[in-house]
RNA sequence: CGGGGUGUAGCGCAGCCUGGUAGCGCACUUGCUUUGGGAGCAAGGUGUCGGGAGUUCGAAUCUCCCCACCCCGACCA
């Protein structure tokens, strides 16, 4: 490709809304502008380095036996209805009427579709396994779409959905799958880790994640560098400590603490280390058939974060809310901060509107219901309790569960040495679904018995889009994009340096031109005669791995000079062989 | 959804507080010079000042409403 007759979009600034460097980068290299929030036009570039990224997955599907179709975007609600996400999927998905007022969507994902091809076209086990996939635009209407193409509302997802007799079978496929995606992203050259992940909203039972590393990940993983143990910290076992609760030592005391609400203030303010505070949660279920609505207090420990997926997943808290300012003092009768688990031997704190503590269902970390002479609230303003002690001045709470996130060091679950932490972006995920839409949506086919069977289903999901960016986010300098060779828009950039007025530069820029590309090397030629330093920051910006300059300075001693992209200096090369600088590599 | 912030030329920004008819850098156009790391000089074009309503002799500037975008948060215990 000439760069005079390509078009090259690229920005000495970033505009103001780029936050993330790879956002910034992507709009100044010109791969991508914005149309509208989470909405974005591939540019030409930006489009070489997706179907790339495209190609390398639809090969290694094919390679792995699966089957490319293409579904609809848009698709009527009474898939949706049937599979119960019409309801349950909420206002992430887009909606639409259509001119005689029936219900449609903007697809976010795809298996309602599959599961109707299925049960249409699938009647028998001897069709089975099947493994059907697309690479195709989804739409979902984010909360807050941000990170450029990274969490995005449009985005392109190779998703793949396959239909077993039994489990077994989908054991197995579910398997291929993880291989074939351990292929994927090392063909990408890209750094990642599969962890054990928590299916969410799609529905099933086994589930892993895979996942670009990077700082600036908006996931983070647990794994233990003694063992093969990851998983999404959303999910990973915080594991009840060995250690049995410590005796009293201490009396409990209510102390003063003006102004003083969060445990970090508590603690600094008391001299009293963060982990010796425990804080309190108040949630709230709304039951829709009585009207009424429960209560919980949760507690965990000062230094300890609150994991809601996995609260979510406690019995009778599945559809759990942050109780409003209002409630807990109405509780508690005092503003939150000030609020703890209630002592026993107290009398009701309050009674307002027939609420109080003592109807609350007290829920504790595992790790709090082994401390003691701890720090709580004292449901008063300003005051705090501390020497607080489970038995002796607190009623034991009503269940002990695993609410927090892990945190660096806390014991690996398998036993096996201890967690560290780091940061990811979602790529990949697959799933066993097993039956969850075969039998909402009455998908069968008869067995080698003549029986009636709901499929075992499997789903996989690859983003196209956000690879692009968490490609970017983990390899990139000062200068810009540092493309890994697999996915980069041109392997070479040929930069000539006075390209219009020096005919020999011309001419051996034009024949290095045409071996590359004879060669089937993407090449770019940068033949728009801009000064040297405008094209090399171009070329950077975009992140070409290679550059070959010809300048008349090199000619004169028959060399070319050649520099990757992380180099640091050019090595020259006889101007004979192009390709002998890209071979030495590669 | 809640809170905060920002909307002025293609991009980045100043001007707003203290009202007087819009500016800087980059980019763009033309010419000359220059050409191994984002050139110099000269000339030039570019705006519903996010939209609407109001106050005023006069509004980018003050007031109100709306919209868009960005950030933070989702009860902080």
């Amino acid at each position: 490709m000439r760069a005079s007759r390509y078009f090259l979009a690229t920005l000495k600034e970033a505009p103001a809304d780029a936050e993330l460097t790879s956002h910034k980068l992507m709009v100044r290299a010109g791969l991508i502008r914005r149309l509208a929030g989470g909405i974005y036009t591939w540019m030409p570039m930006g489009l070489r380095v997706t179907r790339k990224i495209e190609a390398i997955v639809r090969e290694e599907m094919n390679r792995a036996g699966a089957i490319e179709l293409f579904m609809p975007a848009v698709q009527p609600a009474e898939l949706w209805q049937e599979s119960g996400r019409w309801q349950k999927y909420g206002p992430e998905l887009l909606r639409l009427k259509d001119r005689h007022d029936r219900d449609f969507c903007v697809g976010p994902t795809h298996e309602e579709v599959i599961t109707d091809i299925a049960r249409r076209e699938v009647r028998s086990y001897r069709q089975l396994p099947v493994h059907f996939y697309q690479i195709q635009t989804k739409f979902r209407d984010e909360i807050r779409p941000r990170f450029g193409v990274m969490r995005g509302r449009e985005f392109t997802m190779k998703d793949g959905y396959s239909f077993h007799a039994d489990y077994a079978d989908l054991q197995r496929e579910y398997r291929n799958m993880h291989d074939t995606y351990t292929r994927i992203f090392t063909r990408l050259g890209l750094k990642f880790r599969s962890v054990s992940a928590d299916p969410g909203a799609i529905g099933g039972t086994g589930s892993q994640e895979f996942h670009v590393l990077a700082d600036s990940g908006e996931d983070a993983i647990a794994y233990c560098p003694q063992s093969d143990y990851a998983a999404n910290v959303e999910l990973a076992e915080a594991v009840a400590p060995m250690t049995a609760r410590p005796a009293p030592k201490r009396e409990m005391e209510k102390v003063p603490t003006p102004g003083k609400k969060t445990c970090e203030e508590v603690s600094d303010f008391l001299g009293i280390p963060l982990r010796q505070t425990v804080k309190s949660i108040v949630l709230a279920v709304d039951d829709t058939n009585s009207g009424k609505t429960r209560f919980y207090l949760l507690l965990i420990r000062g230094d300890h974060q609150l994991n809601e997926t996995k609260v979510s997943k406690l019995p009778g808290l599945t559809t759990f809310r942050f109780a409003t300012e209002a409630e807990i003092e109405s509780i508690f009768g005092c503003r939150a901060g000030y609020i703890g688990p209630p002592p026993q031997k107290e009398t009701r704190l309050a009674d307002l509107q027939g609420r109080s503590t003592q109807d609350m269902i007290v829920v504790a970390d595992r790790t709090v219901v082994a401390m003691g002479d701890f720090v709580c609230g004292a449901n008063d303003p300003g005051f705090h309790y501390v020497g607080v002690n489970w038995s002796r001045d607190l009623s034991e709470p009503n269940s002990v569960e695993d609410i927090r996130n892990v945190v660096t060091g806390d014991p690996s679950p398998d036993g096996k040495g201890a967690l560290d932490i780091v940061r990811g972006i979602e790529v990949g995920h697959i799933f066993q679904l097993r039956t969850r839409y075969s039998e909402a949506m009455k998908a069968s086919f008869l067995d080698d018995s003549g029986g009636s069977r709901f499929f075992e289903m499997g789903c996989y999901g690859i983003g196209v889009t956000r690879i692009v960016g968490a490609a970017i986010e983990q390899n990139h300098d000062e200068r810009g994009i540092i493309f890994p060779e697999p996915i980069a828009p041109f392997h070479v950039a040929v930069v000539p340096i006075g390209y219009g007025k020096n005919s020999a530069v011309r001419e051996a820029a034009d024949s290095i031109y045409r071996i590359l590309t004879e060669a089937g090397v993407d090449v770019l030629l940068d033949d728009r005669d801009e000064r040297p330093g405008v094209m090399f920051a171009d070329m950077e910006l975009i992140g070409i791995p290679h550059r070959i300059v010809i300048g008349e300075r090199g000619l004169k001693d028959g060399v070319i000079e050649h520099q990757a992209r992380r180099d640091k200096e050019s090595k020259k090369y006889p101007i004979g062989d192009p390709l002998a600088p890209l071979r030495s590599r590669s």
